[in-house]
DNA sequence: CTGAAAGCGCTTACAG
DNA sequence: CTGAAAGCGCTTACAG
């Protein structure tokens, strides 16, 4: 393979003229640059990204931290949960016009490995930026070792606002707070929650919203069950939410996995959705809309999310030891009413 | 950050022993190894991947190739197309196991294009093995590149057996023919088909398997559209079969977008599914699962193919310059019979 | 079992 | 506008 000794010969100058050239520097006479070009395409030189990055300061990767536990669940589990593909559309684009790699990586988030993991993925890679996903967006250890080696990072749907980095928060509490008011204006009263996991700001977020609003009508939120974002823990919510003698019309899940699998717990208690019980979930994820019912759910612009944090790194506007909310140009959520949720049967109305 | 230097100083050794703890090879005194270890535990010392890359002969980066506009399509469209998730979930755990990255990258495969980015990848990542999707695994321009790279690969449902490295198949003639006869099976006589991108060798594949399955039985395939793998050609193929004066009964879609787009296509021209017309795909996706009704269709050991291709690749056993088949392994597929397929009408049955 | 030397292919910092 | 020198942090090939 040509190097960039190979081109210089070729061109007759010296490899820091063609360093100028390749990397579009100024100070090179229009007639050398062109001569340099001409060289670099009849040897089919394409600059080692290694070398650039061991003698350079740039590293061109951006690194997109993921829960591996969780991630590993999504893939195996094939229920539609698009998460990491909407992160990864948004921010491959951006780092495939910039020539930049986008790399996953996904790392454990117990106490003992998440510093080791990171220190070795930072020491290795020296990525020129990395997209936090929750739960590492809050992740203490994570953001200690980041601000440490000076990456620059940008945080994405996280909880604390002190994190530093850039954050792009999407309002899940307000999210929350119109989809509760929803199946309240649709007449629903008793209305069950199913919570996310509670390491996740967005799980939080979304609770406090049902509650607000909940609150905001003066409805009582009795019917609440701590989940973890799985499947099975909607199962389980909508299992044990349903089968207590006073049971609500309608149920809140914190996410669509969640609520595919409180419709499943309905239908085998014998309960059809939404004819006795309206489900609504959040993320409108690929599963949502082919289920049966069709979920009424939340979507949330992830795609532009990931999209503008990726931008903002290749950028080099984030700085690790700031704390910047970028989510302003953001577009915000939308409610997506399907068929899960309908007004609730007559008979099961109470009395006002 | 520490460097080999810093650990070689502070455990009182040369970098040459340090460069020998940390690769784990052999002829290290078992007490000075513990040294290095402990002292590069101490300052937390972790090597440089674009050092290690620039001076050896390992990049310890695996690069998953995709067509770039048909990636960007599936994650447009969230329609629970998961190849690609299929593959990261298979191929990422065996990297990380082995100190591996893998780079997911899109291509353009315009003849013009192709060669330009993949001589680039090649020339700045230097990866030890590519995985090469549909249909770079048949793309003359790729496999040229790579071969005069010298870099290991493994195809993926590759048509051509002469495309080098290692090829991982799938039979998915016999599979059509398996999802043909299956239709047959239900009572069905009147079947049609709609193809896939006739760049993929596996569109071919399922044709061939479709037709030998109709012949076999002496049934004559009239109803046949040449789709592209989109919803959209799958919602055009229906419409231009279903509006034709002499329709089938049964329709089998090359993939489940495609057959999604059917089932729209039925429903807007008030036919039902599978009540006056049954529609069975291909690939067992999220969508599928969560369609209404749910989609019959055939399930392929995708996770498993990639993890293979991983495996193989990281233990440096696939040359480019041979032609293996790696597929013995394998499970085979699965017909998964769900909702979307059930016998005939009788009033539709043509008279035997 | 251990180490000194050279070199991988670039960029940086500087000189002219 | 151009180039000579040094160095990034490792591995390779060799010597002992």
């Amino acid at each position: 393979m040509a190097t960039i000794y190979d081109v210089a010969a070729q061109a007759g100058v010296s490899i820091k003229t063609v360093s100028r050239v390749m990397n579009a520097e100024p100070n090179v006479r229009i007639e050398t640059r062109e001569r340099v070009q001409a060289a670099a395409a009849a040897l089919d030189y394409h600059p080692s990204l290694s070398a650039r990055s061991l003698a350079g300061s740039k590293s061109f990767i951006i690194a997109v931290i993921v829960d591996a536990k969780l991630t590993i669940d999504h893939w195996r589990s094939e229920r539609g949960s698009d998460y990491l593909a909407r992160v990864q559309f948004g921010a491959t684009l951006p780092c495939r016009e910039a020539g930049y790699h986008l790399l996953i990586e996904l790392i454990d988030h117990g106490k003992a490995m998440v510093r080791r993991e990171l220190d070795t993925l930072l020491a290795a890679l020296k990525p020129d930026g990395v997209i936090l996903t929750p739960p590492s967006a809050d992740d203490d250890v994570v953001l200690d070792r980041l601000r440490r080696a000076g990456t620059p990072y940008v945080r994405l749907g996280p909880g604390r606002r002190d994190g530093g980095g850039m954050s792009l928060r999407l309002n899940d509490r307000a999210a929350a707070r119109a989809m509760t008011q929803y199946l309240i204006s649709l007449g629903h009263r008793r209305i069950g929650f199913i919570e996310g996991d509670r390491r996740y700001a967005s799980s939080r977020a979304r609770r406090d919203g049902f509650l607000a609003a909940m609150a905001a009508e003066g409805l009582e939120a009795k019917w609440i069950h701590a989940g973890d974002f799985t499947y099975q823990s909607g199962y389980d919510g909508g299992q044990a939410i349903l089968k207590r003698a006073s049971r609500p019309s309608a149920i809140f899940a914190s996410n669509d996995d969640m609520a595919l699998g409180c419709i499943a717990a309905a239908a085998d208690l014998g309960l059809q959705t939404p004819g006795d019980v309206s489900v609504a979930g959040f993320d409108d994820s690929s599963g949502s809309r082919f289920s049966r019912p069709q979920l009424t759910t939340l979507r949330q612009p992830i795609v532009e999310m990931a999209e503008l944090a990726a931008r903002a790194l290749l950028s080099g506007s984030v700085r690790p030891d700031c704390n910047e909310d970028g989510g302003q140009g953001l577009p915000n959520f939308t409610l997506v009413p399907r068929l899960s949720t309908a007004p609730p049967a007559a008979r099961k109305m109470p009395r006002p």
